[in-house]
DNA sequence: CTGTTAGCGCATTCAT
DNA sequence: ATGAATGCGCTAACAG
C-alpha cells in the first residue's frame, strides 16, 4: 500500500495525497478532495511508511529510552509512564539496558542515533558529560530521569530525594527516636549522594547528633550490601535505636542482618526504606518506606520531552516530583 | 555522515562505498580499495543509516515485542533474554503493552508493521488467530511466547505447564498430603488452563481424588482473586491439606485467605505456586513454588525468531522449556 | 488549490 | 572491479 495507489483510486497526485493525510498541511487542500483521498485510504487499508517519511524528514516518531536494567523493579513503571505519553503523541520507543556500563551506554546511544531517533530518556545513573555533549550536538533532547545535572543545563525530572528522607527522619524522630542511623547507598550515584545530605541535613534540623559513626555506606543498591552496611553501624554504635536505609532493597539487607543478630524489628531497631517496591508490604514486617510516583516520573519525562520536540528550545532544568510516606510496621516507638 | 562524504574521502564511487560497507558484498571489490573505503569511514565515524537502508530492503532490523504489561515481573527477565540475543543480532526492540486488550493488540500490531518491524515477539495472553493470520500474511515471522497455537503452526517457546505442576503435586504427594486442592488460574489463558489439566493428570497418576470440589477458579491471575478462590475452596472441602495454587500471586492470596481464617501455612494448609517471582523467598512463609526459567524463554524465543528471519521458512512448533522446584517453607507434611 | 519535480541515503542493476 | 543510473515511499519547494 503506497501513497501512489491512494493517489490512483482518488484520482489526484500523489502529493495531494501526501498533503491530504498530513494533518499539518490539510489546510492546503479542497475540503472535498481531502475526503475524497481519506476515504481512498481508508478503503485501501493504507498506512504511510515512518521510515520513507523519516528518510525525507529526518524525524523517525521513534524516541531511544536508555536504563540501567529492567529487571529492576523500579523501572517498569517508569517506563509504563513514558510510554502511555509518548505513545499517545505517535512516538514509539526504543529501549535499551545499559546495566550501567558507560561503554555500552554509549554505544548504545550511537546505534540509537543512528537510527534517528527524535530525542532519548536516560535513567542510567551516570552518563558522562562528554557523551550527553556528544548527543546533544547530534541535535537530539535529551531528558534525564532520576538523575540531573547540578548546572540544570539538561532536562530532568527527579524525585525530591532530600525530602523523601526528611519524612522518614521526622516519622522516626516523631516515635521518640534520637539515635538514629543511616544506611547510605554508593555515593557515586546521585541518589545515594542526595538522600545522605538529606539525611544529615534533616537530623541537624531535628538537632540530633549524626556522627560518622552512625552512618555507613554500602557500596551497592543491593540487599548484600545493605546487610553488611548495616552489620558495620551496629558494630559500631550498638546504641541505634532506628535506621533509615537509602534504599528498599538497602533496608531488606538490613532485615536479614538483625535476624543474623537476633535482633527484633521493630521492637529493638525500627527501619525505613525508599521506593516502596513491590511487595515490601509483603515483608515481615511490612516496611515503612518512601515512595516514589514512578509512574508519574515517566509521564513527565515524557511531558519534558515532548515539549523539547515540539518548540525548538523547550524547558530544560530539574523538575522535582514529591515522595509521601507510606507508613508499615517496621517502625515504632523505641523501648525504654 | 553520507555514504557520498565517505566517497569522496576514498576517492570512489557511492555504489563501491556501500558494496565495501556491506559483509555480504565485500567479496565484490577490490581488497585493497575496500580497506581504503573502511578506513575512510572510520576516519569520518560514518554510520550507516538504517532508515535508508531499510527504505531499500524493505528490512528494518527491527523487531516488535508484544507484552501484556511490563510492570508484572514476570516480563523483565524474557524481555532481557529477548534483548540480549537479538541485540547481539543487530536488531533493536519496539516493545508496546497491550494491556490484554484485544483492540490495542490489534493497533499496536499495525503500527509496528507500518514501521517495517522484521518480525513480532509476542507474550499475550490471547491473541486471535485473525490477527496473527493478519500479520503471517504481512509475511513478518511471529515467535509466541508463554503459549501456542494447537495445531503448531506458528512457533511458540512455552514452559511445561503439566510437568511443572507434576513437581508440585509429586512433592506435596511425597510429604504425605492426600487431599490437594488446585487454585486454578482463568481458563481462557492457556497457562491457567494447563495448569489445571497438569493438576488432574498428576493427581489420577497418584490414584488420588480430584474432586470438582477440590478446584476453584481465579477469575485474574491476582492476589484479590486468589484469596476468593481459596476461602471459596477451604469452605467447599474443610479437610484440604495441601494447595496448588496456578502462579505466585494465587499462592499470595492463597496467604492472605489462610491468614483470614486463623489457618497457618504450612502447619495447617501446605501452599505451592508457580513462577518464582521476585522476593517470594522472602513471603512469610518463603513460597515453594514451580520455577520458570524466563531469561532462557527470551532467548530461545529470540533464536527462533532469528532463525526464521535467516531461512525464508524456519521452524515453527513448539519448544517446551522445564520448570524446577524450589522448595522452601510454604510446605510440610500434614499434621496427624 | 493541485500537479510537477527533486531528493532524503542507500542498495542494486546494468554498463563499462 | 568499479562507475552510472534507478528507485524504495514520501515530503517539500516550486509552478501553474
Amino acid at each position: 500500500m503506497t501513497i501512489r495507489e491512494v493517489a490512483r483510486l482518488a484520482e489526484v497526485h500523489p502529493g495531494t495525497v501526501s498533503r491530504a493525510l498530513n494533518e499539518q498541511t490539510r489546510a492546503l487542500v479542497n475540503q472535498e478532495t481531502a475526503e475524497r483521498v481519506l476515504r481512498a485510504a481508508e478503503e485501501l487499508g493504507y498506512q504511510p511508511n515512518p521510515i520513507a517519511r523519516g528518510l525525507k524528514t529526518n524525524r523517525s516518531y521513534t524516541v531511544g529510552v536508555l536504563i540501567p536494567d529492567l529487571t529492576n523493579p523500579l523501572f517498569p513503571p517508569i517506563m509504563r509512564g513514558i510510554e502511555d505519553r509518548l505513545g499517545d503523541a505517535g512516538y514509539t520507543l526504543l529501549i535499551v539496558n545499559t546495566d550501567n556500563d558507560p561503554e555500552r551506554e554509549r554505544s548504545q546511544m550511537v546505534a540509537m542515533r543512528a537510527r534517528q531517533v527524535d530525542g532519548f530518556i536516560a535513567a542510567t545513573a551516570r552518563l558522562d558529560r562528554e557523551v550527553l555533549a556528544e548527543a546533544a550536538a547530534g541535535g537530539a533532547p535529551i531528558v534525564l530521569v532520576n538523575r540531573s545535572l547540578e548546572d540544570g543545563s539538561v532536562a530532568a525530572v527527579t524525585v525530591d530525594d532530600r525530602h523523601g528522607i526528611a519524612l522518614a527522619i521526622d516519622h522516626v524522630v516523631g516515635l521518640g527516636h534520637t539515635v538514629v542511623g543511616h544506611v547510605a547507598g554508593p555515593q557515586n550515584v546521585s541518589t545515594g549522594h542526595r538522600r545522605y545530605l538529606g539525611y544529615l541535613e534533616a537530623m541537624a534540623r531535628h538537632e540530633l547528633p549524626a556522627a560518622a559513626a552512625q552512618v555507613t555506606f554500602a557500596d551497592a543498591f543491593s540487599e548484600a550490601a545493605g546487610a553488611r552496611a548495616c552489620r558495620e553501624l551496629i558494630d559500631r554504635t550498638d546504641h541505634v535505636t532506628a535506621i533509615v536505609a537509602a534504599n528498599d532493597r538497602l533496608a531488606i539487607g538490613c532485615y536479614d542482618a538483625l535476624e543474623e543478630l537476633g535482633l527484633g524489628c521493630p521492637q529493638d531497631i525500627s527501619i525505613t526504606g525508599f521506593n516502596d517496591m513491590p511487595f515490601v508490604d509483603r515483608l515481615h514486617p511490612p516496611l515503612t518506606t518512601v515512595r516514589v510516583p514512578q509512574r508519574e516520573i515517566g509521564l513527565v519525562a515524557a511531558e519534558l520531552l515532548l515539549k523539547q520536540l515540539g518548540d525548538q528550545d523547550g524547558i530544560v532544568g530539574e523538575v522535582l516530583l514529591e515522595p509521601t510516606l507510606v507508613i508499615r510496621q517496621s517502625t515504632a516507638p523505641p523501648e525504654r
